[in-house]
DNA sequence: TTGTGTTTTACGACCTCC
DNA sequence: GGAGGTCGTAAAACACAA
Protein backbone atom coordinates (compact mmCIF):
# COMPACT_ATOMS: atom_id res chain seq x y z
CA UNK A 1 0.00 0.00 0.00
CA UNK A 2 1.15 3.66 -1.08
CA UNK A 3 0.25 7.42 -1.12
CA UNK A 4 0.25 6.83 -4.77
CA UNK A 5 -2.95 3.56 -3.62
CA UNK A 6 -4.74 6.01 -2.19
CA UNK A 7 -4.45 8.55 -4.14
CA UNK A 8 -5.85 6.47 -7.42
CA UNK A 9 -8.52 4.75 -5.41
CA UNK A 10 -9.68 7.02 -2.93
CA UNK A 11 -8.49 10.27 -3.83
CA UNK A 12 -9.75 10.37 -7.10
CA UNK A 13 -12.21 8.39 -6.86
CA UNK A 14 -13.85 11.19 -4.53
CA UNK A 15 -13.67 14.92 -6.59
CA UNK A 16 -16.53 16.06 -4.14
CA UNK A 17 -14.10 17.13 -1.22
CA UNK A 18 -13.49 21.07 0.39
CA UNK A 19 -16.83 21.73 -0.83
CA UNK A 20 -17.53 23.52 2.59
CA UNK A 21 -14.64 25.24 2.45
CA UNK A 22 -14.56 28.77 0.45
CA UNK A 23 -12.08 27.54 -2.09
CA UNK A 24 -11.13 29.14 -5.35
CA UNK A 25 -10.06 26.21 -6.87
CA UNK A 26 -13.31 23.92 -7.82
CA UNK A 27 -13.75 21.09 -10.18
CA UNK A 28 -9.97 21.00 -10.93
CA UNK A 29 -9.52 17.22 -10.48
CA UNK A 30 -8.30 15.92 -13.06
CA UNK A 31 -10.26 12.87 -14.58
CA UNK A 32 -7.23 10.43 -14.91
CA UNK A 33 -4.71 9.30 -11.84
CA UNK A 34 -2.07 11.76 -11.70
CA UNK A 35 0.60 10.30 -13.64
CA UNK A 36 3.84 12.46 -11.98
CA UNK A 37 2.77 10.78 -8.37
CA UNK A 38 5.61 8.41 -8.42
CA UNK A 39 7.81 8.72 -6.24
CA UNK A 40 6.69 7.84 -2.78
CA UNK A 41 6.98 4.05 -1.66
CA UNK A 42 6.41 3.53 1.58
CA UNK A 43 7.20 0.35 2.87
CA UNK A 44 5.29 -1.69 5.22
CA UNK A 45 6.86 0.39 8.11
CA UNK A 46 5.14 3.41 7.00
CA UNK A 47 1.86 4.22 9.25
CA UNK A 48 -0.80 6.53 8.24
CA UNK A 49 -1.16 8.35 11.96
CA UNK A 50 -0.45 11.74 11.88
CA UNK A 51 1.56 11.48 14.46
CA UNK A 52 5.16 9.40 14.67
CA UNK A 53 6.48 12.41 13.26
CA UNK A 54 5.71 14.55 15.08
CA UNK A 55 6.65 12.78 18.26
CA UNK A 56 9.81 12.37 16.51
CA UNK A 57 10.80 15.71 17.18
CA UNK A 58 12.88 16.31 20.36
CA UNK A 59 11.90 19.32 22.72
CA UNK A 60 14.32 21.67 20.72
CA UNK A 61 12.36 20.84 18.07
CA UNK A 62 9.16 22.64 19.09
CA UNK A 63 8.00 25.88 19.49
CA UNK A 64 10.96 26.78 21.54
CA UNK A 65 12.94 26.77 18.94
CA UNK A 66 11.55 27.42 15.72
CA UNK A 67 8.11 30.15 15.90
CA UNK A 68 6.07 28.44 13.42
CA UNK A 69 6.28 24.85 14.63
CA UNK A 70 2.97 23.35 15.60
CA UNK A 71 3.00 22.19 19.74
CA UNK A 72 2.87 18.71 18.05
CA UNK A 73 6.79 19.04 17.57
CA UNK A 74 6.96 19.90 21.70
CA UNK A 75 5.04 16.66 22.69
CA UNK A 76 2.61 16.16 25.23
CA UNK A 77 -0.20 16.45 22.31
CA UNK A 78 -2.84 14.77 24.15
CA UNK A 79 -3.16 12.17 21.74
CA UNK A 80 -3.38 8.88 21.90
CA UNK A 81 -3.26 5.99 19.23
CA UNK A 82 -4.98 3.66 18.87
CA UNK A 83 -4.11 -0.11 18.34
CA UNK A 84 -4.02 0.23 14.37
CA UNK A 85 -1.92 3.45 14.63
CA UNK A 86 -4.36 5.88 12.72
CA UNK A 87 -6.59 8.55 14.62
CA UNK A 88 -8.48 9.70 12.08
CA UNK A 89 -10.49 12.28 14.43
CA UNK A 90 -7.20 14.36 14.22
CA UNK A 91 -8.43 15.38 10.64
CA UNK A 92 -11.46 17.12 11.28
CA UNK A 93 -11.89 19.09 7.82
CA UNK A 94 -10.35 15.94 5.97
CA UNK A 95 -12.85 14.13 3.88
CA UNK A 96 -13.31 11.43 6.40
CA UNK A 97 -14.78 8.95 3.43
CA UNK A 98 -11.17 8.65 1.84
CA UNK A 99 -9.44 7.90 5.07
CA UNK A 100 -12.51 5.46 6.07
CA UNK A 101 -13.29 3.94 2.80
CA UNK A 102 -10.03 3.19 1.28
CA UNK A 103 -8.29 0.14 2.07
CA UNK A 104 -5.10 1.56 3.90
CA UNK A 105 -2.57 -0.37 5.34
CA UNK A 106 -2.17 0.26 8.68
CA UNK A 107 1.48 -0.31 10.50
CA UNK A 108 1.56 -2.12 13.72
CA UNK A 109 2.07 0.03 16.83
CA UNK A 110 5.52 -0.84 17.10
CA UNK A 111 6.82 0.49 13.65
CA UNK A 112 5.48 3.81 14.60
CA UNK A 113 7.33 3.80 17.90
CA UNK A 114 10.45 2.16 16.13
CA UNK A 115 10.44 5.15 13.60
CA UNK A 116 9.46 7.86 16.84
CA UNK A 117 12.69 7.50 18.00
CA UNK A 118 13.19 10.68 19.94
CA UNK A 119 16.22 12.79 19.49
CA UNK A 120 17.61 14.87 21.46
CA UNK A 121 18.40 18.72 20.38
CA UNK A 122 19.35 20.74 23.13
CA UNK A 123 20.68 23.41 20.84
CA UNK A 124 17.41 24.28 19.61
CA UNK A 125 18.63 24.19 16.05
CA UNK A 126 16.42 23.25 12.98
CA UNK A 127 18.81 20.49 11.63
CA UNK A 128 21.29 18.70 13.71
CA UNK A 129 22.80 15.52 13.59
CA UNK A 130 20.45 13.57 15.38
CA UNK A 131 17.08 14.35 13.30
CA UNK A 132 17.88 16.32 10.08
CA UNK A 133 14.30 15.78 9.04
CA UNK A 134 11.85 13.97 9.67
CA UNK A 135 9.31 11.69 7.32
CA UNK A 136 5.85 12.91 7.16
CA UNK A 137 2.99 10.14 7.54
CA UNK A 138 0.99 8.68 4.45
CA UNK A 139 -2.15 11.24 5.89
CA UNK A 140 -0.07 13.94 5.73
CA UNK A 141 1.16 13.56 2.25
CA UNK A 142 -1.93 12.41 0.66
CA UNK A 143 -3.35 15.56 1.68
CA UNK A 144 -0.68 17.58 0.76
CA UNK A 145 -0.90 15.52 -2.55
CA UNK A 146 -4.92 16.19 -3.06
CA UNK A 147 -4.00 20.14 -2.18
CA UNK A 148 -1.25 19.96 -4.28
CA UNK A 149 -3.99 18.29 -7.56
CA UNK A 150 -6.16 21.12 -6.55
CA UNK A 151 -3.37 24.01 -7.10
CA UNK A 152 0.34 23.79 -7.28
CA UNK A 153 0.38 27.37 -5.38
CA UNK A 154 -1.59 26.62 -2.04
CA UNK A 155 -3.28 29.99 -0.55
CA UNK A 156 -2.42 31.96 3.11
CA UNK A 157 -5.96 30.60 4.25
CA UNK A 158 -5.44 27.04 2.92
CA UNK A 159 -2.35 26.39 3.88
CA UNK A 160 -3.22 27.48 7.63
CA UNK A 161 -6.14 25.14 7.50
CA UNK A 162 -4.13 22.06 6.13
CA UNK A 163 -1.15 23.02 8.57
CA UNK A 164 -3.39 22.61 11.43
CA UNK A 165 -5.15 19.67 9.98
CA UNK A 166 -1.96 17.98 9.45
CA UNK A 167 -0.29 19.06 12.32
CA UNK A 168 1.91 20.65 10.18
CA UNK A 169 3.79 23.85 10.43
CA UNK A 170 3.04 26.19 7.74
CA UNK A 171 6.27 27.13 6.55
CA UNK A 172 6.36 22.72 6.48
CA UNK A 173 3.42 23.10 4.26
CA UNK A 174 4.87 26.13 2.15
CA UNK A 175 8.32 24.13 1.63
CA UNK A 176 6.52 21.02 0.77
CA UNK A 177 4.82 22.85 -2.20
CA UNK A 178 7.80 24.26 -3.04
CA UNK A 179 9.60 20.74 -3.17
CA UNK A 180 6.36 19.72 -4.65
CA UNK A 181 6.65 22.18 -7.48
CA UNK A 182 10.11 21.53 -7.99
CA UNK A 183 9.87 17.96 -8.42
CA UNK A 184 7.30 18.17 -11.00
CA UNK A 185 9.10 20.71 -13.12
CA UNK A 186 11.74 18.04 -12.46
CA UNK A 187 9.52 15.48 -13.90
CA UNK A 188 8.30 17.33 -16.36
CA UNK A 189 12.03 18.24 -17.79
CA UNK A 190 12.62 14.80 -18.23
CA UNK A 191 9.83 13.69 -19.31
CA UNK A 192 10.37 16.26 -22.45
CA UNK A 193 13.84 15.38 -22.77
CA UNK A 194 12.49 11.57 -23.22
CA UNK A 195 10.01 13.07 -25.96
CA UNK A 196 12.72 15.44 -27.52
CA UNK A 197 14.78 12.12 -27.80
CA UNK A 198 12.39 10.02 -29.57
CA UNK A 199 11.40 12.42 -32.12
CA UNK A 200 15.46 13.39 -33.18
CA UNK A 201 15.44 9.92 -33.80
CA UNK A 202 12.52 10.37 -36.43
CA UNK A 203 14.19 13.28 -37.39
CA UNK A 204 17.27 11.33 -38.93
CA UNK A 205 14.57 9.69 -41.10
CA UNK A 206 12.24 12.39 -41.55
CA UNK A 207 12.47 16.09 -42.12
CA UNK A 208 11.23 18.23 -39.66
CA UNK A 209 11.49 21.79 -39.94
CA UNK A 210 12.79 23.95 -36.70
CA UNK A 211 8.59 25.44 -36.84
CA UNK A 212 7.44 21.89 -36.42
CA UNK A 213 9.88 20.60 -33.59
CA UNK A 214 8.34 23.94 -31.81
CA UNK A 215 5.48 23.03 -32.04
CA UNK A 216 5.77 19.77 -31.33
CA UNK A 217 7.44 21.14 -27.66
CA UNK A 218 4.22 23.34 -27.69
CA UNK A 219 2.32 19.86 -27.71
CA UNK A 220 4.29 18.50 -25.25
CA UNK A 221 3.74 21.26 -23.14
CA UNK A 222 0.00 21.55 -23.50
CA UNK A 223 -0.09 17.89 -22.75
CA UNK A 224 1.44 17.76 -19.85
CA UNK A 225 -0.60 20.30 -18.67
CA UNK A 226 -3.86 18.99 -19.36
CA UNK A 227 -2.83 15.74 -17.27
CA UNK A 228 -3.26 17.97 -14.52
C1' DT B 1 24.60 -7.07 5.04
C1' DT B 2 26.26 -3.54 2.19
C1' DG B 3 26.98 -0.41 -1.45
C1' DT B 4 24.60 2.62 -4.41
C1' DG B 5 21.10 5.33 -6.50
C1' DT B 6 16.77 7.81 -5.72
C1' DT B 7 13.39 10.33 -3.09
C1' DT B 8 12.07 13.25 0.57
C1' DT B 9 12.53 17.21 4.03
C1' DA B 10 14.73 21.43 4.93
C1' DC B 11 17.44 25.30 4.22
C1' DG B 12 20.16 29.35 2.15
C1' DA B 13 20.86 32.45 -1.65
C1' DC B 14 18.77 35.27 -4.65
C1' DC B 15 14.81 37.39 -7.06
C1' DT B 16 10.15 39.53 -7.58
C1' DC B 17 6.10 41.63 -5.92
C1' DC B 18 3.31 44.40 -2.88
C1' DG C 1 11.20 45.12 4.42
C1' DG C 2 8.52 40.94 4.45
C1' DA C 3 6.45 37.08 2.13
C1' DG C 4 6.86 33.79 -1.10
C1' DG C 5 8.80 32.27 -5.54
C1' DT C 6 12.80 29.31 -7.88
C1' DC C 7 17.21 27.03 -7.78
C1' DG C 8 20.74 24.39 -5.79
C1' DT C 9 22.12 21.51 -2.26
C1' DA C 10 22.66 18.71 2.26
C1' DA C 11 21.49 14.79 4.50
C1' DA C 12 18.10 11.38 6.17
C1' DA C 13 15.10 7.83 4.54
C1' DC C 14 14.28 4.43 1.43
C1' DA C 15 14.63 0.82 -2.43
C1' DC C 16 17.13 -2.60 -4.44
C1' DA C 17 20.70 -5.24 -6.66
C1' DA C 18 24.88 -7.86 -5.61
Amino acid sequence: MSVSYLLDTAMYGNPARHLNLSQPHLNVYPSAPYPDYSGYHPGPALGNDLHHTGSSWSPGFGPGSRDDWPPLYGHGTGHSLPANGVEVSVLPSVDQGLLSGAPVDREEPQDWMRRSAVPTNPGGKTRTKDKYRVVYSDVQRLELEKEFHFSRYITIRRKAELAGTLNLSERQVKIWFQNRRAKERKMNKKRLQQVQQSSSGLANTTTVSSSDSGLMTDNISSSIKEEY
